[in-house]
DNA sequence: CAGATTCATGACAACGTTGTCAGGCATTTC
DNA sequence: GAAATGCCTGACAACGTTGTCATGAATCTG
């Protein structure tokens, strides 16, 4: 900037106001300064203009997510950039990979940065730690997973009504033997589903058999070899309902792999790629990630706006996909 | 800093000599230092330590990707991310959308939040225009393409010869009538392969068939429909290579509605999700977007370590994965 | 036409940190 | 025991920018 004032003839001040955009330039001078900035290839040095600016505002956010590569959180950042990209915000993203210690260190490290806001689609257990944070003016809003032991903005699906949703879906159809294969019970949102799941049967008079009940399951080939052995009991059930986007994957092989994909039906939780391609297609309970970060994204803006103001709860809604494999009824 | 300063009684210049971990500082003081910011909760301000420190580095890079929900992005991000870890350096990421004018925003976003490296999945034609952010000090590397106007360090597939790979797996398995779907053909990747096709073709001897040569496709509608009209012709083709992600999805589903899939052998260019639970599974020629990343963030780290050093283009190598669909014969 | 008002411009300090250098004390050296 | 050396510590300026305020010129007011 010095080098511009200079070349301009001007002070840097006022090389300041053109660049800002500020009034009060006469045209010619600022004509002037323009031609330097432009002559120099002039950057601005936005974390030395932040370093003095009052509102302190970095334009910059953090992300910190499951995995940057996994569909559903690269969604979510997808939605989370649209929003941030009117803004003109920058966002750092990062995994986490279910470290809750990786968590506290990416919150340092973008906080060091001073960044405005985190979004943050939890790992931890506690987070309380968020509270210098919070009180250092930086916006926190918690996606997917609600927080816990710290008032916060948290945009979720509701999982509960969602997963019973699809349950009684199944049900809808006719089915009375209906298996459950779930996430780890320890993480909220994998019992919310679970939860879901029982309340649909009961409102339904519905009997859940503990032998189809299978939880802690975390990939495909666990879910694969979990569904086999279901398939393989004396009574097998007539339908399944997959609280997970693995899971679903692997129930999709295992049935294939027992011939029943077009006997048994199946909807899962969550959409994913392909699901629409298969055979049969795969009827699932699909969440909105992008809309999820999308809305992260606004109250973030807002509660930058209005620090003060209440923290909320905000659900997105879901939608069942009905694609064939949900729509089978039970085969006597 | 000040408020620790103050709290623990000693200088300003000895608590930034405790927090950055210099030597010389006593025992007692550099203890009496840690308990004070412990108790002020103090996050070092990186993006003032930047301004006055002499290396001028903010341990940040910005990643310029097509879109950060796409599964080659993400992944080549993940692989970015994971070098990035290791080095303590956070990462911006965004998307471009196949928009010139959204890359250049972002570069100047980026630069004037001082990043130390660029890291650039090429969508403008014209590169000429990061010449000032080289000049600066920023070290830039491409991936996925390859920079026009400009020398830089470049981290691709070898399109051309993996695309000949695909084509001689199907000359190999007796194919004479081979259909080429490829992508717009002013993208340089696109071309490539399409030149590899053309190369394997001719090594072997084998007719390329005009009709069966179709290009400038870019979405999974479009490369359905393509096909489709494709496979209504009196001579239809007995294998065909889609040089594309999307193209090869929307190839599976135009075989499936004609009922070819079983008949009809279908190599892909890049993996994608469900490829292997696809019915036949797809047979893929497949990059590995995050080894390109994780090569990427590395050729960043050695050029900031040694500015001089000759740029040079890094190949990675992909491999053919046979599932089924592409070890289809010929049929009479 | 004196005084008030508006406007464009610049001088200077300050943001939070670190590089430089000087001072003071303790220890070593001859 | 004087001089030299080494070590710890802090004062101060500086990084690139913007907020505050002062200055002087131009315009307006009655």
């Amino acid at each position: 900037m010095r080098d511009v004032a200079a070349l301009a003839g001007v002070s840097l001040k006022t090389v300041s106001r053109v660049v800002n955009r500020e009034d009060g330039v006469s045209d010619d001078l600022a004509a002037k300064v323009e031609r330097a900035a432009a002559q120099l290839d002039y950057r601005p040095n936005l974390t030395a203009s932040n370093l003095r600016r009052s509102d302190r505002k970095t334009a910059t956010w953090g992300l910190l997510l499951e995995d940057v590569a996994n569909p559903f959180s690269s969604a979510v950042h997808r939605g989370v950039e649209e929003v941030a990209r009117e803004l003109g915000v920058a966002v750092f993203a990062a995994s986490m990979d279910e470290d809750p210690e990786r968590e506290r260190e990416l919150v340092a490290t973008f906080s060091s940065r001073r960044v405005d806001a985190l979004i943050i689609a939890p790992t931890a257990t506690e987070h309380a730690y968020l509270a210098t944070e919070v009180r250092n003016g930086i916006a926190v809003v918690f996606v997917d997973r609600p927080p816990l032991s710290i008032d916060a903005d948290c945009v979720v699906t509701d999982n509960r009504q969602s997963a019973a949703a699809a349950t009684r879906h199944l049900i809808d159809h006719g089915h009375k033997r209906i298996a459950f294969i779930g996430d780890f019970a320890s993480i909220t949102t994998a019992n919310e589903r679970y939860l879901g799941f029982v309340d649909a049967m009961a409102a339904a008079g519905v009997q859940v058999h503990p032998e189809l009940v299978i939880r802690d399951v975390h990939d495909p080939a666990q879910s694969a070899k979990a569904i086999g052995s279901i398939l393989r009991l004396s009574n097998p059930p007539t339908a399944m309902f997959t609280a997970q986007n693995l899971i679903t994957m692997g129930a999709v092989e295992a049935l294939r792999d027992a011939g029943a994909q077009h006997s048994i039906a199946l909807v899962g939780f969550d959409d994913f790629a392909m699901a629409n391609l298969l055979d049969p297609a795969v009827t699932v309970m699909a969440q909105d990630p992008r809309a999820i970060g999308r809305l992260a994204a606004t109250l973030v803006n807002e509660r930058l706006a209005h620090p003060g103001a209440a923290v909320g709860m905000h659900v997105v809604p879901s939608i069942l996909i009905p694609r064939g494999s949900g729509e089978i009824g039970p085969q006597a």
